[in-house]
DNA sequence: CAATTAATTGACACGGTGTAAAGTTGACGC
DNA sequence: GCGTCAACTTTACACCGTGTCAATTAATTG
């Protein structure tokens, strides 16, 4: 090949990451093309259409990011208790890390199926830690007696959620340190019988 | 006049409402303007912009569906319980009501500096709520010991986030009902001293 | 050298918002 | 009845960002 097309890929994604997670919004295809001192039209020749760049970026930083060992450590945990507060460190440790992505990935929610959907998919899996987690509480007979295992999925589900993240290290200045204290503390209270 | 400004305005703000509400999501100005049965053009006489179109007609919703009177009614609450519970009604009931435009005014948070604004505007209203409902818990002595109010303030301010409804009932499948239920549990939970 | 391929340049279509200008229609006062 | 004012219409267009297309340049490799 003339040029190395997987070099200047990977250049791009660096770019779009860094554009992204420096905040300010507004990240364009121009503005990518810009960072990255090639045209514009060079970015299609890589990714056919701006969500598909994004898409691609996420999974970027997952893979140097390691997602899937810091989840997996989670997942040695003996009982329900540990498993639910190393599932939350990994979980909520990893939401600094891709929030410039996932606030580009919702903001085309409304308009692009595409977008919607890896964002359904990233979700669907933290979703499946959830359940796990959940499901080992009730192993331990842990669980709070009025809630049953889908409800409680439910609410931890929710509780994880990067909109909260972003409401309260965000929105409301806590630390990142604060946030996993309280969300699991939060996470505890909602759960677990109290004995 | 030759024609009832008022009116018609009214008119444009009731098929604002009904567009958002009926969830066929993607409301341009053309669209609004269709179901009006007015031009698009006409819609600008009245409203500088989507934007602020989108505002005027959270007013509207909020003046028919008597915001005020609903919240007011947490306030008359004797113990710190009783308004936690009674806010949590209003504020939770509240959410399906202006659900269409939170996620219209939402979606173009980004873009729009006048949307976002606006939208923050209604959550700051909502942290009020909250930050009296924590004080009336407060002074009953029956806050976590392990909160102080700020803080508390600030989680109870994102379990009643309009995203966490969306979670919940859009995307979980509860019903009202039990989001109520739940998310009182849940608040209960998070907040109150165990005794 | 020739073939291949990354990348460039410049032009353009499309959709949605917002603007501008000229024309139409209806109610009202006189 | 007539003129006037204001609401509304129609048509056209500018702007922005995404995505497409075609012709061209440049570098690597057999």
């Amino acid at each position: 090949m003339s040029r190395d097309s997987s070099a200047t890929r990977a250049r791009i994604l660096d770019c779009t990451w860094n554009l992204l997670e420096s905040g300010d919004k507004k990240v364009r295809m121009a503005d990518v093309a810009k960072a990255v001192g090639v045209s514009r039209q060079a970015l299609y020749l890589h990714f056919p259409t701006r969500a598909e760049l994004l898409i691609a970026t996420t999974r970027h930083i997952d893979s140097v990011k390691n997602v899937d060992a810091r989840l997996a450590e989670s997942r040695a945990a003996t009982s329900g208790r540990e498993r639910l507060e190393a599932f939350i460190s990994a979980w909520g440790g990893y939401i600094p890390e891709i929030h410039g992505v996932s606030v580009a990935l919702r903001s085309m929610y409304d308009n692009d199926a595409e977008a919607e959907e890896a964002w359904n998919d990233r979700m669907q899996a933290v979703r499946h830690g959830c359940v796990a987690a959940v499901a080992a509480l009730a192993a331990d007979k842990m669980l709070r007696p009025d809630l049953n295992v889908e409800i409680a999925t439910d609410l931890l589900w929710t509780l994880l959620s990067v909109e909260n993240w972003e409401r309260l290290v965000r929105d409301c200045g806590w630390s990142q340190a604060e946030y996993e204290i309280y969300i699991k503390r939060l996470s505890e209270a909602a759960l677990l019988a109290k004995d």
